[in-house]
DNA sequence: GTGAAAGCGCTAACAA
DNA sequence: TTGTTAGCGCTTTCAC
């Protein structure tokens, strides 16, 4: 038999409505009262029923946590966002409920009908999502782990990745190069739109072209053979290239393994510069440079947001800005002529 | 304002309990009031409140999957089992509850006596893990998600890692191969006596015993230099090691970097077998001969089994088998004079 | 085949 | 400062 309020209020010898103030604090209570109720919750291992709380409390604590898993060989680096995310909740004291959408829609409306959750943080946002507008319309308190094209008036978090992107560009051609490559994610993920993959491939190009420089990019698919053939092939079409930009977390610990392989050396022949979640960009001998994806930070901030978003005014999004470090495998170009 | 089953009953022409009667499927219902109810619940779009239906059912169709998320470089190993527990648990119409265990048993407590969840899921057990005794104590129906030395009366499901180190031993001494070392995880795993690395390690030597040979084995930290530390230290202390039984999931896309950068060829001089999940092992280039973990077969046996454990018998475990996959990292030995 | 009503455990408005 | 009580939305026994 489960623990109840009555089971406690009897043996503090009160009645239910006190043992519910002392829980919840919203009532002055004698002292006294306080700690005999305090003892015999203690006693009796006492912990109000989550269900009838949620009934008569119309909330229930819990956030719903969107993740879209069927998207397999994406895991590795969703995990840390998680992470992020339960954090923060705790933080709030709050719990999650993983919400893997493979249904899409149904599983979320689900969710918010039958009041599991007060709120939701959806991940994996693609730029034509049609979880948007069906979360917006749902009156919860929602927030994006990344930005669409239209946020339809939701709180959204992302990395800056634009400005990751123009980050890697100017650096490169700050060191003088001119003929600049990029590596992008698997097809998959600009097919499905998803969002982060298409701002920085954009944004790429755009500020390549500021400087008049051509775009010359590749789709690399997550695995050796899908890394080697891209990086063959965007060399054979461009082989001038000097400097490359990588977003693209499977090909982080190949890609200067693929470039020695062609007879390029990292950096002499090769400047590299890679866009990843940390836990990718250090696992990688020799030490690339890189713009760090905060991912934790990233979740932690979406529920930050969540927290706040229970008013009804239109939220913004938040752009976290990017940082480079330098770690050794981008150098200044160095004429083709002159080298040892 | 919420819909609720009173809503539906009024619309339909009915009384609640005929609503929930249509839902719940245990009674008779005239065909035509059904198909009116079913009408009605689709045009106010209802769902009964999960938590009056857990107050009233005494059970919430949630499950708590405990992941401690602390051990921050492990996660990219953990996705696979969580998208398996996922999987398998929808199928049965069950939701997931992520259960980040920092403070250890107090969450889980929680989560049970405050009745969020009918069951648990415990991932990362270790060999002496507290969570055992607590949670075969709880009463509830509970799944481990790896096999601890004792435990305690309750299901678990895990990889047969003895018997994966077993057939890497056996493989490479099929081969002839007589000098064979071990590269481990992290020494934080030992020191916290995750259940499998201590398993692997142990039978890795016993087996080696038995065939008369030495047990030479490194654990190495989630890192290049770490990685390139223990193998160094590994092939300084016997040099004449030329088989390679590797379980460090961050390792793998490292070892044959480093094995080159020591003057050692795979697999002429030395020949690699690795223990890892899939996702990890087939990143790797050269393709490396492994054992595969089937990390979300066995989220999906643990909830396999959860869903049987609803029964007062104390369960049993189960180990699942490993198969050794050859993809050319492994040779027969050659003697060194006759080497080319 | 269907309805009325009690009660799951909790909170808060109302009483004292 | 504390107790009494109604009712959140649902299921299920009992009655018809």
């Amino acid at each position: 038999m489960r623990t109840t309020i009555t089971d406690v209020a009897r043996h503090a010898g009160v009645s239910p409505s006190t043992v519910s103030h002392v829980l919840s604090g919203n009532r002055t209570i004698s002292p006294e009262t306080r700690a005999r109720v305090q003892r015999s919750i203690r006693a009796l291992n006492y912990r109000a029923h989550a269900g009838a709380r949620s009934l008569r409390a119309g909330q229930t604590d819990v956030v719903g946590l969107v993740v879209p898993l069927q998207t397999c060989y994406y895991q590795r680096v969703l995990m840390p966002y998680v992470y992020g995310v339960t954090e923060a909740a705790r933080a709030h004291g709050w719990n999650v409920m993983l919400l893997t959408a493979t249904d899409g829609k149904a599983e979320i409306e689900r969710a918010v009908y039958s009041n599991m959750v007060d709120g939701l943080v959806l991940m994996e946002v693609q730029l034509h999502d049609e979880r948007v507008p069906l979360v917006a319309g749902l009156g919860r308190p929602a927030v994006l782990l990344g930005m669409p094209a239209d946020p339809a008036g939701l709180a959204y978090v992302d990395f800056d990745f634009e400005a990751a992107a123009n980050l890697c560009v100017e650096h490169l051609v700050g060191l003088g190069h001119r003929a600049i490559g990029f590596v992008g994610g698997p097809q998959s993920l600009y097919d499905s739109e998803i969002s982060f993959a298409l701002r920085t491939q954009t944004s790429v190009a755009a500020r390549l072209s500021e400087h008049g420089l051509e775009f010359h990019g590749v789709a690399a698919e997550p695995n050796p053979a899908g890394v080697q053939l891209a990086l063959r092939s965007l060399l054979d079409q461009t082989p001038e290239l000097t400097g490359l930009i990588v977003k693209n977390e499977w090909s982080v610990d190949l890609i200067v393994d693929a470039l020695n392989q062609l007879g390029r050396k990292v950096p002499r022949d090769t400047s590299v510069v890679v866009i990843a979640g940390q836990e990718v960009a250090s696992q990688v001998s020799p030490a690339l440079t890189y713009v760090r994806i905060p991912a934790e930070e990233l979740g932690r901030a979406a529920v930050e947001l969540l927290s706040t978003s229970s008013g009804d005014a239109p939220r913004e999004g938040v752009l976290v800005p990017p940082e480079l470090v330098r770690r050794g495998s981008d150098a200044p170009l160095v004429p083709a002529q002159s080298r040892s």
